[in-house]
DNA sequence: GAGTGGTCTAGACCACCCC
DNA sequence: GGGTGGTCTAGACCACTCA
């Protein structure tokens, strides 16, 4: 069997199962055996494995051990999971929309007293850069998305024409260039709030409205931080959706 | 090497290694290389890698490949991680609460008004079983969730004595009872919302304060629609947080 | 008891990072 | 080029479910 290599094998079996569930292959909504799998796609078990393991996390089947890998069309429908996917854009688009950004501010700020959060003593310069997006949900303002930056993980000043991000993978790109360290993971914190008159402007919803705040704290591998962002969603183009698996 | 078989090695493993790392075995935030970890414990690299694997996807290292396993104290330290804790009593105990439980009313029910929900269209009974938790922390109330389980789910009507949970796990275990289909999973959405009269009262909160509140739809292993509830945060007490693992 | 997933191993080779 | 994680395999045996 002749394979290109542009992609381990387990994920393009996952692909390739995720295709034939949505195309109707399985009866029972039941996957067929594993080594039954193995022997359907010319592959060894264990890596069949990764791929329903995967499968599984993402809640697309569930495994039970001696009844077998358990198909769930609710979640295989289930759009805009803040689980699964964080770049806007993408989270935008899979909620149907047509999916832009636009960077409204950015900049060197000394206060930070638009912010009502506290930030952590971890974080305490005297300069932030901060850059501003907007995304639009088929023109519509949806998401503010704040990002601030602390002077002494800056190497040098971002320059503007690097700022245009059209993906997240974009945003973390500039953040490894001028920051010397990788980003890793980011801690987030939703909060209840109101729409202040700055983003009830922005957002175009009505002032003192409740809107989902999100806090997120980015670190670097080396467990550094590196970023600092609010985030506000449109309370009603926004669907903050996630899936758990119980009993685990 | 005698084992005493109470749990698969890899878990064992995992808990060994979070124990090593929380005692401060490891310099320079960096594991050891999988093969010495293998050595160290007496186990085949790739039961050390399922543990590695857990570890990474729940934030607690990152793999990269060519350089290590690093760790990141800073999620080590997050508590109240809904991406990982779905048991309110343990939310809240993990949060440093001593957490407690009531059930505040249980029952049938025609009429869903009171709810602003869209009960979805594969959820139109007649009567509905009602159950309502209040969850406190440190005798301060702090969750209320309100569990809604349609009569045709049901096999017979739930005898009030088997509604004590006192953890999320005998709440699954009453559903698996009482439904006839093992429960899997859930879709859960986040909405901003204002505290009514009723709610303000319970939580002991300003009437229409800003407030996050939750909708779950719970489902069983064949995708059938169990249980829809509907969950309000204490805005103060609780911090929703998360994490979430960049560049993958 | 047959069927199915869960755990575990040993080993081979690839891909990436850094010196 | 040496070190480290990533992918993949073949095979053995265990544990759970259902009839």
């Amino acid at each position: 069997m002749s394979r290109i290599k542009y992609s381990p094998l387990y994920l393009e079996a996952k692909t390739e199962l995720i295709k034939m569930i949505k195309k109707g292959d399985f009866k029972n909504n039941k996957l067929p055996p594993e080594d039954k799998l193995s022997e359907m796609l010319g592959i060894s078990r264990s890596t069949i494995r990764e791929a329903l393991i995967t499968l599984d996390r993402e809640g697309i089947i569930t495994k039970k051990q001696g009844i077998g890998n358990l198909i769930h069309r609710s979640t295989l429908e289930t759009k805009m999971r803040i689980d699964l996917i964080r770049d806007f854009l993408k989270l935008l688009d899979d909620g149907g929309y047509k999916a832009t950004v636009k960077r409204i501010k950015s900049g060197w700020t000394d206060k930070l007293t638009q912010f009502d959060t506290k930030i952590p003593s971890s974080f305490r310069d005297k300069k932030y850069f901060l850059i501003e997006f907007l995304y639009l949900a088929n023109s519509q303002p949806a998401i503010l998305a704040i990002n601030i930056i602390p002077e002494s993980v800056l190497n040098t000043t971002p320059q503007s024409e690097e700022m245009p991000f059209d993906s997240f993978k974009k945003y973390l790109s500039f953040l490894n260039k001028y920051t010397d360290e990788e980003i890793s993971h980011s801690i987030s914190k939703y909060a209840p709030g109101k729409a202040n008159q700055t983003i009830s402007k922005i957002l175009k919803i009505k002032e003192s409205e409740p809107i989902i705040k999100r806090e997120e704290f980015y670190y670097g591998i080396f467990d550094k931080l590196l970023c600092y962002s609010e985030i506000f969603f449109h309370p009603h183009l926004i669907s903050l959706t996630m899936i758990h698996k119980l009993n685990q």
